[in-house]
DNA sequence: ATAGTAGTGAGACTCAGTATCATTTTCTCA
DNA sequence: TGAGAAAATGATACTGAGTCTCACTACTAT
């Protein structure tokens, strides 16, 4: 998906839910594109250094409203964005228990299928009506093993 | 997994970490098992009234790190804990993005089995050890829809 | 008993995240 | 164009889940 669809869809999301894309958040649709799995707001204010944090965390719970950013939250205190799904492609991701690092990573489609017809048939036996899974890996990064 | 089992092995585990199976962390434990799922502080104080939140709080990270119980952490801001898994059985989380509450589920064996091995596979493409997985479910439960 | 070690609990403290508000930017429409 | 309305910004104050401290209490072992 380019850069300028990203930019588009981001434009609509947002016009819809009746806010501007503005410099600072096209800044952060950016910072989270460049990534290679969900930021931290530490990682964000050091990639767009000149945008303080108080804009920065607005704009991303603007963003989230708007379904352009997923808030991610793992064991470990600090939040973590990423674009929405709509803007990239449904993927899962890699947790490091030992520094945290979190990466991207994808199932083939068969296997996505299966587990998600197996999903839908198992939460209707508890009355749940499913919009979406989540599925982390968690264990050591190359790095740090 | 009965009673006695649960907390055989929590003392064993404790003792392990050198520290001591105690009252309070009895009563933590106990207020877990009882759970049809993963319980926050706050219903943990209500569950075990005369517990002090700091020896709550304080148990709870012993018994982490001794595995005897899990942190859990949702969007919703409140972390939650439950018992380990093995002192329970493996299992998912069916998370109601309305309410917040969180209900235990599992797959049957050969969706567990085939899961597993695809992420082990696409886990060994990044030169990642995975430890453990966790798979949830978002969407809206019986009493929200 | 006595000493040493582990656990307790009230309260102070931390810091990621939120709310406030005066100022600035952008949109709208005459 | 230009004035007024609406939205965004950014410095700063505030909130609250979770952590730390420390005097005290409860075990445990010799
Ligand atoms: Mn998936
Ligand atoms: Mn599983
Ligand atoms: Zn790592
Ligand atoms: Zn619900």
């Amino acid at each position: 998906m380019s850069d300028i669809d990203v930019d588009e869809e981001a434009a609509a999301l947002l016009s819809t839910a009746n806010h501007r894309y503005t410099t600072s958040r096209k800044r952060l649709v950016a910072a989270l594109q460049a990534g290679e799995g969900p930021l931290t707001i530490t990682q964000i204010v050091e990639a767009e250094k000149s945008l303080p944090q108080s804009t920065i965390y607005r704009n991303l719970t603007i963003l989230e409203e708007a379904n352009v950013v997923t808030r991610i939250v793992t064991n470990d205190d600090f939040a973590r964005y990423e674009l929405a799904e709509h803007l990239t492609e449904h993927h899962h991701h890699l947790i490091c228990s030992d520094c945290g690092h979190v990466i991207d990573f994808a199932l083939d489609a068969e296997t996505e299928a299966l587990l998600d017809k197996a999903l839908h048939q198992a939460a209707e036996k508890s009355g749940f009506q499913v919009s979406a899974h989540q599925l982390d890996l968690i264990g050591t990064c190359a790095s740090c093993s």
